[in-house]
DNA sequence: TACCAGGTCTGAC
DNA sequence: GTCAGACATGGT
């Protein structure tokens, strides 16, 4: 077992893991069991520290996934210093936080599921596939299950995506999967986020939130800033926003904030959806 | 009961 | 190009 010990100052467990970025990981007695795709790992923040146990052998995946490489004193300075009230004390709330760099099949799954849902109901649908079709895994006594590939799910029909709670989500399944069988992670290597974005919206039941979000959260486009409903409210009563179309007002975002986007779009996130509630 | 959740699609203008 | 309404489901 391997112990990745890191400051705490940019790297708090729950802001890290509570922001909405994340859809498998489960509160335990010893930190964060947290689940990418066949892999898990344990994840605490103690005082000054923030520790990471894994398997030796993951020591790099994690380190990567929980972009340990990436200096965040300079993304939280930028925002603190920025012209906007809200975002100086959005990244204080969410100091800790981290855009983790997520398994892009993974992250086009769970943002599809996650149109017109609520976290806690999307995260339990995702359980459920996992354990559905997932390996079952072990890492210390913890038994879970891993994120189905697409060969699994490419088998299944709408009734069985139907069965587990997906509404009417069960068809776009079909879509995604079918196109990941034909090579769209092939097609996607070496593509910058408008190019990424573009060929993903192409897909039935991929829309623009869906597709920022994958684009910032599955393929780390940080200059990607997607727009919900709680980013909507944020921009029509903190940013004194009047622009009514969401794509206009995700390019009004990008535009304004640049390779810094999908930062700032996390701390901005998390302060509104932490201040009224979950 | 009505409304909402990390939206998207369709069809009418 | 914009906009309203439909779409499954469970929580409040």
């Amino acid at each position: 077992m391997k112990e990745i010990i890191f400051s705490s100052e940019f790297f708090n467990a729950t802001d890290t893991l509570e922001c909405g970025q994340i859809f498998r990981f489960e509160k335990k007695q010893e930190g964060y069991l947290v689940i990418s795709r066949d892999k898990a790992c344990l994840v605490k923040t103690v005082g000054e520290s923030t520790i990471i146990t894994c398997n030796e052998s993951d020591e790099g995946y994690f380190t990567n996934y929980f972009d340990l490489n990436t200096n965040y004193a300079n993304i939280y300075n930028l925002a603190l210093n920025s012209k906007f009230e809200v975002l100086k004390k959005s990244c204080q709330l969410g100091k800790g936080v981290r855009i983790l760099r997520q398994d892009s099949q993974e992250m086009l799954y769970s943002f599809l599921i996650s149109q017109n849902n609520n976290i806690p109901r999307i995260k339990s649908i995702i359980g459920k596939l996992c354990e559905k079709l997932g390996d079952k895994k072990t890492f210390l006594n913890y038994e879970y299950y891993a994120f189905p590939t697409f060969e699994k799910l490419v088998c299944q029909n709408e009734d069985f995506y139907k069965q587990l709670g997906f509404g009417y989500r069960a068809e776009y399944m079909r879509y995604l999967s079918s196109e990941l069988k034909n090579g769209l992670m092939n097609e996607l290597k070496n593509c910058n986020a408008n190019q990424v974005k573009a060929r993903l919206l192409k897909i039935k039941g991929i829309g623009e939130k869906v597709a920022n979000c994958a684009c910032l959260f599955g393929f780390y486009k940080t200059d990607s800033f997607p727009v919900d409903t709680w980013i909507e409210k944020i921009y029509r009563e903190d940013f004194n926003g009047q622009l009514t179309n969401p794509k206009k007002i995700t390019q009004y975002f990008e535009s304004t904030f640049k390779e810094n986007s999908g930062y700032f779009q996390q701390y901005l996130f998390y302060y509104k959806r932490t201040l009224q509630g979950k």
